[in-house]
RNA sequence: GCCGGAGUGGCGAAAUUGGUAUACGCACCAGACUCAAAAUCUGGCGAGGUCAAACUCAUGUCGGUUCGAGUCCGACCUCCGGCACCA
């Protein structure tokens, strides 16, 4: 140790020891209890930026606070390594984009060591490796087996502008989630996974992770999923034997349907218009309709205008038996419920807006339950009564004008209403999920290769188990047009058909890299196994992640895919659990003040407003950057950069160091035994008795905070012991044994509780300190003595009528009646209180004394 | 429009869950050291008021509950996120 703190040369040489050591590699034998804290793994860029950082530092400090409280930590990191860029890259510049990626995981991996974050290096993994990607393909042949992996022909999401299908997820809003141009529809044959066959567990699970995810993400997933009770209702078609089915949640107001109404892309459309006078003219809506919800689908923000046109086709209401005519109308969804609707104006907003253009009729069979209050009986039933109606009521009521059902609740008439529609046959009660089928192919190159092949023989094949992996070519020309890269190269795609040996062509769409990142932290626990994607013991043993930290941006899709696979692997027996994450922190943004302005934004390339992390650690080191990281704000808000708070992160670094450099001699060269003992020491001065009130305040304090991640206020309580330490006047050279005692509790305590913030600091003191045969990894985190944190003398405010007056310096021993009495002898309070009454005397022990005067 | 979250000093934020509001840090001011500056150290720092004190007012606004409210309840305002024809 020098006297002055140089990180520069403090971390490297820690994170050259540590890497010797291999300190943080996790141990499949170790008896003690073990914790996975897990950060989400990165797309391999080529920079880390701040956001990273921000992630990093909270993982490490959690999994740091782990090791010291004597788990078994598994803290590992890898590489979302396919995807785009590179295959930008590849396409814009013509390079390589296996040598690309590789490239960006070295400088990354040198980046996140440089910051010294404690990764166990050895359970590495990149997605893009045949050794990794052979068990994606590996899944999806176990998924095909299962069902769960199927073609279809499929309207699907097409960005123009990158010239690729997207997942619904990813083109969310109409807009493609990477470079915003407006989302096509086009037909192609593509590969789905049934992830609507677990849509109910993913609802239903929730209940198992509520209490430790924010509550922002699972109502995100539970929207995403989209689950809806109601009912199915056929209605037949007149003079056919056709029936059209729909889908409603308020099957209590069908009395007052007065149309039938079908999305453009209704499968029966078409039959039903055979013989229509109206055919041509209603074909002619349908197409336009179409092509203009595949293309400029909404122009955000704004609602299209509702558009329809009778068909001429009439149906029949089942329960009425009134004739109601069949429309289609843009504002119909084929991708939801049945693709067809009952239009009830009454009592549905939008059927109302569309009754209201066409004249359609309106009819109202629910009425607002009548209050005790005349008033608002009254009020409600005459504005109900002159129906001028301004807006659908969509509020549950009684049932009118619904034949036998009148007089019913909507409560009860929606459960009694679809039991007799199942009765008669005509209906029953359904449950119906927005979500659908998770479309996986990509006409890309940098993905897994689906391991499927043609055969003009035998049809679709799979790909036999003991061929995988299916190998990425070294290269293929990137054209950028939209066809698969794969397709161009013939040694990938010709190849032999399994079944019966004939030539045959290989698939040659790609996974999207959703895939990838759905199981990876279940092949950290068993990175190198050649003969499985991992050992199900070894998964058991580790898996589920304790705490997974990471940006909110992943809320729905990396989080639901996750949680589907998992359930998918429970049911292949590969794990024995439903829920993989027990523990989510979505971490705040890292935001930078835009030059000019007064606006703090995310840190982008774009806005010029990007900080590097490499240049941070070059001024101040990666343990102030870290400590700044950890300080400044609470892990969920927003965290505003700011180099003097860095400077301040320096500051308080530089303190600590100094101060351990100002006592390590006296600490360590001790002759006397009993100095690391409390044994001889005879007593305590109340000085050396305040300082370690304070050391074992600060212990508790921390100790009770960690485990929910405030580490803003964890910093701030070491912060606070440091001042106490520095108020502490003490000469080391001629300090008494208790004082050092007391000093060396206190910086000990200080250093190993300052490692999850600053552990590179930290570990150069703890060695200075005289601990220089082990890492601080095999130190013990400092235990709290409640008798030493209890306060010798406490402050006790005294209020009168709520207002404080006056305190009071008591021991916390002190009785009731003694505080009660002492309060009142207070000579502020008697001259306050003189010449009122004294209501009442409220006495909180240990607390405050209110007396209320008239 | 619907859903979720949040409003506390100049700024980031604390507050043992109903009990001394503003911990800790940043910025700022003053002093020490220095020829000087930086660094470092010491002190100050919600607003009003006063030589100083007393005192008064302050946790988005207005009400309520309570001996006592940043915290609980009701109404409203503002900001930030998410979703958006889902029948």
């Amino acid at each position: 140790m020098d006297e002055k703190y140089f990180p520069e040369e403090i971390e490297k040489k820690w994170q050259q020891r540590w890497r010797e050591a291999r300190a943080f590699e996790a141990r499949d034998d170790d008896p003690r209890p073990k914790f996975y804290a897990l950060e989400m793994l990165p797309y391999p860029s080529g920079f880390l930026h701040m956001g990273h950082v921000r992630n990093y530092a909270i993982g490490d400090a959690l999994a740091w606070y782990k090791r010291l409280q004597g788990f078994n930590v598994m803290h590992p990191i890898g590489w979302d390594s396919f995807g785009q860029p590179a295959e930008q890259a590849a396409i814009k510049r013509g390079i390589n984009p296996r040598e690309w990626t590789e490239k960006n995981i070295v400088h990354m991996r040198g980046q996140m060591q440089r910051l010294g974050i404690s990764y166990d290096w050895s359970r590495e993994i990149a997605a893009h490796r045949p050794e990794y990607y052979k068990w994606d393909q590996w899944f999806f042949l176990q998924m095909y087996e299962r069902g769960l992996a199927y073609k279809k022909m499929s309207p699907v999401n097409w960005c123009p502008r990158e010239g690729t299908v997207l997942s619904n997820e990813q083109s969310s809003g109409g807009v493609c989630w990477r470079c915003g141009a407006t989302v096509e529809k086009r037909d192609l044959e593509q590969w789905f996974l049934r992830i609507t066959d677990y849509a109910e567990q993913l609802v239903a699970d929730i209940k198992q992770i509520e209490s430790g995810w924010p509550e922002k993400v699972l109502k995100r997933q539970r929207d995403w999923v989209g689950r809806s009770e109601g009912a199915f209702i056929d209605f037949a078609v007149k003079d056919s034997k056709d029936k059209i089915r729909v889908f409603t949640t308020r099957i209590d107001t069908i009395y007052g349907a007065t149309a039938i109404v079908l999305s453009a892309e209704h499968p029966l459309l078409n039959k039903l218009l055979e013989g229509s006078a109206l055919k041509e003219d209603v074909a002619r809506f349908a197409e336009k309709t179409k092509t203009e919800n595949a293309g400029s689908r909404r122009a955000m923000d704004q609602e299209e205008e509702k558009l329809g046109i009778n068909t001429g086709v009439l149906a029949i209401n089942p329960f009425s038996g009134e004739t109601i005519p069949v429309w289609v109308a843009n504002y119909v969804l084929m991708e939801y419920g049945t693709g067809a609707v009952m239009s009830v104006p009454a009592h549905d907003e939008r059927d109302y807006e569309f009754a209201q253009k066409y004249s359609l009729p309106i009819r109202r069979v629910i009425e607002r339950v009548s209050h005790e209050q005349e008033s608002i009986a009254h009020d409600s039933l005459s504005e109900d009564q002159s129906l001028a109606m301004q807006h659908a009521f969509t509020d549950y009521g009684i049932l009118v004008n619904s034949g036998e059902w009148s007089g019913k609740l909507s409560e009860v008439a929606i459960k009694d209403m679809a039991a007799h529609a199942k009765t008669k046959g005509f209906g029953e009660a359904a449950v119906t999920y927005r979500i659908r089928d998770w479309g996986v192919s990509r006409q890309r190159f940098w993905g897994a290769p689906v391991p499927m092949i043609y055969c003009d023989n035998c049809g679709t094949v799979p790909v036999p188990y003991d061929q995988l992996p299916v190998v990425l070519p070294e290269n293929a020309a990137f054209t950028g047009t939209g066809e698969s890269p794969l397709a161009g190269v013939p040694e990938f795609v010709n190849t032999t058909c399994p079944k019966c040996d004939r030539p045959a062509r290989r698939e040659t769409d790609t996974m999207d890299t959703f895939v990838d990142s759905s199981w990876y932290f279940f092949r950290y626990c068993d990175p190198r196994n050649e003969s499985a994607p991992f050992n199900s013991e070894l998964a058991n043993q580790w898996t589920p992640v304790d705490q997974y930290i990471g940006g909110d941006s992943h809320a729905v899709m990396h989080l639901i895919y996750t949680r589907f696979w998992t359930k998918v692997m429970r049911d292949m027996g590969l794990v024995s659990f439903d829920e993989p994450v027990k523990r989510l922190l979505t971490q705040g943004m890292v935001t930078n003040r835009v030059e000019g302005t007064d606006e703090w934004k995310a840190m982008s390339k774009s806005l010029g407003n990007g900080v590097d992390p490499d240049e941070m650690i070059a001024a101040f080191g990666a343990d102030a950057a870290r400590l700044f990281v950890l300080f400044a704000a609470p892990v969920e808000n927003e965290l505003r950069w700011s180099e003097s708070g860095i400077e301040g992160a320096v500051r308080f670094l530089r303190r600590v160091y100094t101060m351990a450099w100002r006592w390590h001699e006296r600490l360590t060269n001790t002759g006397s035994p009993d100095q690391t003992s409390e044994k001889g020491i005879s007593e305590f001065s109340s000085a050396t008795r305040a300082l370690r009130r304070k050391t074992h305040q600060t212990i508790a304090r921390i100790t009770d905070d960690f485990d929910d991640l405030h580490f803003n206020t964890n910093v701030a309580a070491l912060m606070e012991l440091l001042n106490e330490l520095s108020d502490f006047k003490s000469d080391p050279a001629t300090a008494a044994d208790e004082e050092v005692f007391a000093v060396r509790e206190a910086i000990e305590a200080l250093v190993v509780m300052l490692t999850p913030f600053a552990p590179h600091a930290a570990e150069e003191m703890w060695e200075t300190l005289g601990h220089g045969g082990g890492l601080l990894n095999s130190a013990h985190w400092p235990q709290a003595d409640p008798e030493l944190a209890r306060s010798e003398e406490l402050e006790i405010p005294i209020q009168v009528n709520g207002k404080l007056r006056s305190r009071l310096i008591t021991s916390p021993e002190v009785s009731e009646a003694e505080l009660r009495a002492a309060a009142l002898a207070d000579e502020k309070i008697r001259s306050l209180i003189e010449g009122h009454e004294v209501v009442k005397l409220i006495v909180v022990p240990q607390r405050l004394v209110n007396i209320v005067i008239r």
